[in-house]
RNA sequence: CGGGGUAUAGCGUAGUCCGGUUAGCGCGCCUGCUUUGGGAGCAGGAGGUCGCAGGUUCGAAUCCUGCUACCCCGACCA
């Protein structure tokens, strides 16, 4: 175990013997690690004392180029979460005391749990040449010139399991889209004799081949030992997209019963050509996931114009709540003492906006987001 | 680190204030029969150093002392 004050000491460490001409450049180092951190208060997934993440870290010859790469990992993040974790989120930047220390620029993804509170999601950042100073790492220009390196680190961690799970979850257990599913269809038999069962495994394995040669993954679960009603339940419990169900009365009438977990809805379907309506279906309930957690968070966003009105979302209903801000740290803590929100970003495609101050009444040109957080 | 709480069968718990049969219940587990399209029913059964170490007492899950572990809230933080 190697103890460091932040990654980028032995990072930079290195980078120093590393580099030398405008030739070394740009370089890209990732690495996953699983890394210890001193908390005072652990909270499960979120934060830990010991987690894995996955760290990058850039040099570059210019400004431009490194804030370009920041940026560009912020919307691989964003991306991530959107696409594949169904989670929308929030692009921005962090204000300076939410910065992360030696950066020049911090940019975030921050979502919105379904219990109104904010939780950043990944961190990319602009470190300009700070580190390069402290670890003194220049290089020789192609004009023969002696400069520091421009830098960039981000990461995510298994947080965004947490994230995941607190973003779809409902009361009947874990609800995870289908493109991070591990398993994402099962097939259930029913039926009351052996024979039975081997009829229904006949069809049952088909569709599994057929849905697998899709690049679908599927589980037939044939076992003996448990009951129809206790099946649905338990991956139900862990989440899986779609549930296929075959008894009897489906072989009589060429037909099988389809569940989903998302909607919790079940459907009867004619089985000719199963294979591509239930991959039609795993679509459906990514999109859907990802369209339910975007209304939820355009429900619980609430523009305000009022300290008094700030305080009320903020104590009683959660969420994001966009309010000008004057820009200064002073605001920013006295909001904080008092209510407990922070600036979760200040959005990057945020419209410039005249206004004032919720707190201050001082004058401010956009808007921020302000949340309680994990 | 400060404040609060909990520890009893694999899991969840009652009993603790006010000491007294064999520590009770639900789930799970085992056996048999009946069941199987939403967590099966009935019958029988197995399973306990009551967190650990001392003490008080004729007698301790219960009272006292010390310890340990875990949970919640706050400060810190992603």
């Amino acid at each position: 175990m190697i103890i460091r004050p932040t990654s980028e000491t032995i990072i930079w460490d290195t980078y120093k013997k590393w580099i030398q001409s405008y030739r070394d450049l740009p370089l890209l180092i990732n690495q996953w690690a699983n890394v210890v951190r001193w908390e005072m208060r652990t909270r499960l997934l979120l934060r830990t004392a010991e987690f894995l993440w996955q760290e990058g870290h850039t040099a570059h010859a210019t400004e431009k180029e490194a804030i370009e790469e920041s940026e560009k990992m912020l919307d691989i993040y964003a991306e991530f979460a959107e696409k594949w974790m169904a989670m929308p989120v929030l692009k921005g930047v962090k204000s300076p005391s939410e910065r992360f220390a030696g950066a020049v620029e911090t940019y975030c993804i921050e979502a919105l749990m379904q219990d109104g509170k904010a939780l950043q999601a990944g961190t990319s950042h602009f470190l300009g040449q700070n580190f390069a100073k402290a670890f003194d790492v220049k290089f020789l220009s192609k004009e023969n010139t002696l400069q520091y390196v421009w830098a960039t680190s981000w990461g995510v961690s298994t947080r965004l399991m947490g994230a995941l799970i607190m973003a779809h979850s409902d009361d009947k257990g874990l609800v995870l889209p289908p493109k991070l599913a591990p398993i994402q269809v099962v097939i259930i038999p029913i039926y009351r004799k052996e024979e039975q069962l081997a009829e229904i495994s006949k069809v049952a394995v088909k569709i599994k081949d057929a849905l697998q040669a899709k690049g679908i993954s599927v589980k037939f679960d044939d076992r003996d030992t448990y009951k129809p009603g206790w099946k649905f339940n338990e991956y139900e419990f862990k989440g899986i997209p779609v549930r296929l169900a075959i008894g009897p009365r489906d072989l009589e009438n060429g037909t099988i019963e389809v569940a989903r977990r998302d909607t919790l809805e079940k459907e009867t379907y004619q089985i000719t050509d199963i294979e591509n309506k239930v991959e039609h279906i795993l679509e459906q309930i990514q999109d859907n996931l990802y369209q339910k957690a975007l209304s939820f968070r355009e429900d619980n966003t609430y523009v305000v114009d009022s300290w008094d009105e700030f305080k009320d979302v903020i104590e009683n209903k959660g969420g994001f709540v966009l309010a000008h801000w004057d820009g200064t740290s002073e605001t920013e803590d006295k909001i904080k003492a008092e209510t407990k929100a922070t600036i979760r970003t200040i959005p990057m495609d945020g419209k410039s906006e005249e206004g004032t101050c919720v707190y201050s009444g001082k004058p401010s040109n956009q808007r921020v987001v302000f949340a309680k957080a994990y």
